[in-house]
DNA sequence: CCGTAACCTGAATCGCCTTTCAGGTTTACT
DNA sequence: AGTAAACCTGAAAGGCGATTCAGGTTACGG
């Protein structure tokens, strides 16, 4: 049975193999990572590993949770600082690729969880929604988001987002020298053209795109209701 | 090694173990599946399996591949009847979450590729997305879609459909009855609101004439998906 | 400096899975 | 019917990884 530590050296332990786990399941899957691995990764013995975790699965859940609190802490954070609803799409998209870019073990763990640990997986994506929708609702009330489902909308963006960052950010990825702080992020003329389809399918009146640029005049008038 | 079968017997004992692989991996995951289960699933002995197959990547990329065409090919018979673009991109829409729902197989197979045959996964979705472009540029030159990065916008829709389809035809359809006929779709709402998004973010802009526009302004630039 | 609780370790056990192969059965063809 | 090729089978070998556990090490209050 696993435990909590009790001592700070136990939980600098802990976290080691919480680490380490993220990375090799990243890295071989979840198949492949057997706990051999996973403690030679965090440099601590075999036994070590059941002492803080009941097993593969168990440790694999945790890193979905602390990954999904990271990214969506990344990404609401960004889009606090924005005025509009729109350029906090744009700040929270940004985010999104940014920590794909610099966690890749997001997605690739993710994909896992579909048999891994279904309700991890299930967790994960509508945590992410959730948030989406409370901006679409927020945005509406405003007029600057035309009448809709939000929830719709909301699944529809998160798909966007997924496959637009699976395709440059994981797959252009390969082959670059994995220094932490020099991954290539999403090429900015994919994502503007991405922001032009999000923001034509949100805008209140078809065929209109706000201008990108950020306080130019756009009064707050354009209510549909 | 594995071989090619010779016979009628062969050829139905072959098309037997992919069938059974297929409901395999898709009920209990690649990790899971061991041959001895695809074995007795198609009702043959064990070592039945290497006559024709060098192991279990071996056919699991074949499933790949298998579900891959047919899902296209679902895809663009739809399509295919439909007059303007945006019909051809209901169609087109319609038939994949038909197919999702009677092959949950599909999704829960890609997502494993990953891992198993990231060639594979590749192999899939770049498919579908080339026809997404070859379908976007045919409408771009109609006017029935705005001048924009066809890729983009591709990857978009394609993001669109996975996960409005995971959310809404895979997850809904938990504890459904099983009978192959009577799978739960997209609800109506849902599909509807989806192709608003979809038609508004593809939609020309109201002041541009279409066929005066130079479509060749913006050259694909290296996309090597 | 001592004692104890917490912590760490890796060899050994156990169980499951892949793959092989020698021998029996079916099919195609004359 | 007869024969060769194709096909099928499942026991057994061989390997790998999860988990346990008895014994050693470290931290720290008194």
């Amino acid at each position: 049975m696993s435990a909590v530590p009790r001592t700070a050296r136990g939980t600098r332990t802990r976290a080691k193999l919480l680490e380490a786990a993220e990375t090799v399941f990243a890295s071989v899957g979840y198949h492949e990572a057997s706990i051999v691995k996973i403690t030679e990764e965090a440099g601590v013995g075999l036994g070590t590993f059941y002492l803080y975790f009941d097993g593969k699965q168990t440790i694999f859940d945790e890193v979905v949770e602390d990954l999904n609190r990271r990214v969506r802490h990344a990404m609401t954070d960004a889009a606090r600082s924005a005025g509009t609803r729109l350029e906090a799409e744009r700040a929270g998209f940004r985010a999104f690729f940014r920590f794909t870019a610099q966690h890749p073990a997001l997605y690739r763990i993710i994909r896992q969880a579909e048999f891994v640990s279904p309700g991890a997986l299930r967790l994960h994506y509508t945590r992410i929604v959730n948030g989406y929708i409370e901006g679409l609702k927020a945005a509406q009330l405003s007029g600057e988001v035309r009448e809709m489902d939000p929830t719709v909308a909301a699944w529809a963006l998160m798909g966007i987002g997924e496959l637009i960052g699976m395709r440059w950010v994981l797959w252009d990825e390969e082959g670059t020298d994995p220094v932490p702080g020099a991954r290539p992020d999403v090429p900015e003329e994919v994502f503007e053209e991405m922001m032009q389809f999000i923001e034509r399918a949100l805008a209140p009146t078809p065929g209109t795109t706000p201008s990108s640029t950020p306080s130019a005049a756009r009064p707050e008038e354009g209510k549909t209701p």
